[in-house]
DNA sequence: AGCACGCCGACT
DNA sequence: GTCGGCGTGCTC
């Protein structure tokens, strides 16, 4: 018997083995196994069995262990590995372990860092001969001589470009130390499992969650893969359907994930799911899985699911790799939080992985949220994903009224106040007099700034990527940051030829400025990152305003959180329209969700709050949201940290990008990356051949230089006059590519 | 990742 | 000639 396995070693191979009589009895795909690689014991995972197809039978060594008697990984778990491995450009022994809990990874094996630090200070001469002769070993010295601490072996190398074997002969020689350090997870009682279980009676269903719970039971039923894309305004009893469609996948004898994001996983709330659980599905004991569990709580987890002795997980985002047995149904609360994106190697979209996953092992995956995320509502639309609409609060708490102004026309008429439009000043002065509160939401998402007219309201683009193109004011140029396309900024507007053409961006102080003139006795608290440098002033003004010692918060979005203030019954919304032209979507997506959020809760409990959203395109035609940018931020991001980027084509193009000014193999390999690139997220790459700037310049500036390749540009149309009716994401989506992970497979 | 191998420039 | 630096390729 012989089998292929996936060892932890560091390096992305399938190696084979033969498999020693005593071991055969439980070997199979997905087995956990201690196998020899060089000279050393690893670890690996078995990926399949059977001989291995160019290499000698006769050399092959035997598997040394067979850790666990059930398999580590279930099927759709390995093919999972393997899909997020060709989709988030990575090697497949990183996910296994991000998907294996350290303890598990092996007994006593704690995870360990190796750091290095100064061990002896080099004198003139030494160092003299040192710059002279081993240009990389005087970098790696005078890098680490600036330091304090040890710094991260790993970290440094990427960092400074340089390989191990340099740091291996300072060290030789006594000039560094390498040390190494064992990480242990921080022991935390788990008040979870202790947390008081209100066995709270399940509410009555509205016809609404009725209709919906109903729809999930028979997708359920199906047993088949599919999406579905529950949209449930804020206060709408989301979590009472999730609950009803867990029981139904349980009844039915299957298992479920169910995740939520990181900052949602506070003791009450999970023992508020917990007791809920209990209430529906009597006997039912869910794993609770998140970052802050101490080794032994997350074997003793990882063991009742892998064993199937438990079939619940809750947990946050690498919960999703759970070794849950005969998966029914993944629920994805709050699907468009960005605490699913993991920010380490290996870098994945946990909404996105929870879909594969659930693709690969047939099951239902909802995912829930009031205010979908752009691919998500994209995908329901394309009829990709089924759609189920929860549109009634339970509560029945009025939805605040929305109006739109046009700062075009405001600019016109009152020359000079353009700040704050009439509209929005008198439903201040009403709020004043009144004696409620109002919040001035400034959507300052600042770094880059694009050029826009006042007067028609047009916004340059790039002519390759139809974004709106950065101005950088220091130079007096617009440049795009997807293509790097840049040319000298316009005096005059190249549409209607005013010269009211300005970069956008209104700071905090010049609205509280604005504000303080109409309204002079109001108590004002303006709240950004300037002014609240110091940390208590955060919460401090907060409780104020919740006092009623404010009458009116400026900020920024700092006030986004925790933002529920009961005698809060206007919000203006300044510059809505600033973040539509900044090129990325993500910055445009968070607005509409943000609006979303804080209309959501103006008001008070008997008469509905009113929403003002000033915006100088009213009518925004056309919004760009570029995948692109989104996926080649995540390889650049991955390039940072690591030197050798191990997938091959990358690592070649990589390589030759921080090496040589070699042309030919430059473009040789960029080609490469755009066919590789092509085939995995099936856009069309426009090469645009080698960056004219100098090959030190690209050290520095590589994401411009990786996104010169990518110009692909996605495009979505949006509009913002739709926010008038009620809280939609915008309707008019025209073609939103690849966004959907199962047809990336 | 860790290790062996081999090329290449530098210098007792 | 030899030695050390440093890139390259392999691990069943």
């Amino acid at each position: 018997m012989f089998v292929g396995v996936h060892p932890l070693a560091g390096f992305d191979k399938l190696l084979h083995y033969r498999v020693p009589e005593s071991l055969r009895a439980h070997m199979q795909v997905g087995s956990l196994v201690r196998v020899p690689v060089v000279n050393r014991l690893h670890l690996g995972i078995v990926g399949e069995i059977g001989p291995p197809r160019d290499f000698p039978l006769e050399r092959l060594k035997n598997v040394a262990q067979l850790v666990h008697p059930f398999p580590a990984l279930t099927g759709d778990l390995l093919g999972l590995a393997r899909w997020m491995a060709a989709y988030y450009a990575c090697g497949i022994d990183t996910i296994i372990e991000a998907m294996l809990p350290a303890a598990v990874r092996n007994g006593a094996g704690l995870k360990q860092e190796k750091l290095l630090a100064l061990a002896r200070p080099l004198g003139i001469d030494e160092l003299e001969t040192l710059n002279r002769r081993a240009p990389q070993q005087a970098k790696l010295y005078a890098f680490l001589a600036q330091q304090f601490k040890p710094q991260k072996k790993s970290l440094v190398l990427a960092r400074l470009g340089i390989t191990a074997a340099t740091a291996a002969a300072l060290v030789k020689r006594g000039v560094i130390r390498e040390e190494i350090r064992r990480i242990e997870r921080v022991a935390y009682a788990d008040d979870w499992s202790t947390g008081e279980l209100v066995a709270t009676q399940p509410p009555a269903l509205n016809p609404e969650q009725r209709a919906a719970t109903d729809a999930l039971a028979a997708s359920l039923h199906a047993a088949r893969f599919g999406v579905t894309l529950l949209h449930g305004v804020t206060g709408s009893g989301k979590t009472e359907v999730y609950l009803h469609a867990v029981h139904e996948a349980l009844a039915a004898g299957g298992g479920v994930i169910f995740l939520v994001p990181e900052v949602a996983l506070t003791p009450q709330t999970v023992a508020r799911l917990r007791g809920r659980l209990e209430a529906i599905a009597p006997g039912h004991r869910a794993v609770v899985w998140h970052s802050h569990l101490s080794e032994g709580e997350r074997l003793d987890g990882w063991l009742a699911l892998a064993t199937g002795e438990t079939r619940v997980v809750v947990g946050a985002r690498s919960a999703v790799f759970a070794p849950v047995q005969n998966l029914r149904l993944i629920v994805v609360d709050e699907e468009h939080e960005p605490a699913y994106k993991q920010d380490e190697t290996p870098r994945y979209h946990g909404r996105d992985v929870a879909v594969m996953r659930a693709k690969l092992a047939d099951a239902l995956c909802l995912l829930g949220s009031a205010t979908p995320s752009l691919e998500s509502f994209a995908n329901a639309e394309a009829g990709k994903y089924a759609l189920l609409q929860l549109t009634q609060r339970i509560d029945d708490r009025r939805l605040p009224d929305i109006d739109i102004v046009d700062m075009r026309i405001e600019v016109m008429s009152s020359r000079g106040l353009t700040t704050l439009s009439r509209r929005l000043v008198n439903a201040m002065q009403a709020r004043f007099e009144r004696r409620e509160q109002t919040i001035l939401f400034i959507n300052r998402r600042g770094y880059s700034s694009s050029m826009l007219c006042t007067e028609c309201g047009h916004v340059e683009e790039c002519e390759h990527c139809s974004i709106a193109m950065t101005y950088h004011r220091a130079d007096e140029r617009l440049r795009c940051h997807l293509c790097g396309a840049e040319r000298p900024a316009p005096a005059r507007c190249p549409k209607c030829g005013s010269p009211k053409i300005r970069w956008r961006g209104l700071g905090t102080q010049r609205v509280e400025e604005a504000v303080r003139r109409v309204l002079p006795r109001a108590r004002i608290e303006r709240m950004d990152t300037d002014t609240m440098s110091r940390k208590n002033r955060f919460r401090e003004v907060l409780a104020q305003f919740r006092a009623g010692k404010i009458d009116i918060l400026v900020g920024t979005q700092m006030i986004g959180k925790g933002l529920d203030f009961p005698n809060v019954t206007l919000v203006g919304l300044i510059d809505a329209d600033i973040s539509m032209h900044i090129p990325d979507f993500r910055a445009n997506e968070r607005t509409f969700q943000l609006l979303v959020q804080v209309a959501g809760r103006a008001g008070r409990g008997d008469r509905a709050g009113e929403v003002v959203v000033q915006t100088f395109t009213p009518q925004a035609e056309s919004i760009q949201f570029s995948r692109h940018a989104d996926f080649a931020g995540f390889a650049a991001s991955e390039l940072k940290m690591r030197r050798d980027f191990r997938y091959p084509p990358y690592r070649h193009l990589i390589h030759h990008l921080f090496r040589g000014p070699n042309p030919e193999k430059l473009q040789f390999f960029a080609e490469q990356w755009a066919r590789l690139v092509e085939r995995e997220l099936g856009n069309r790459v426009e090469l645009r051949g080698p960056s004219p700037s100098p090959i030190e310049k690209i050290k520095d500036e590589y994401r411009y230089q990786l996104w010169y390749f990518t110009a692909a540009v996605t495009k979505v149309v949006a509009d913002l006059a739709r926010l008038r009716a009620g809280f939609p994401w915008p309707e008019d989506i025209v073609q939103v590519m690849d966004v959907d992970p199962v047809s990336l497979m």
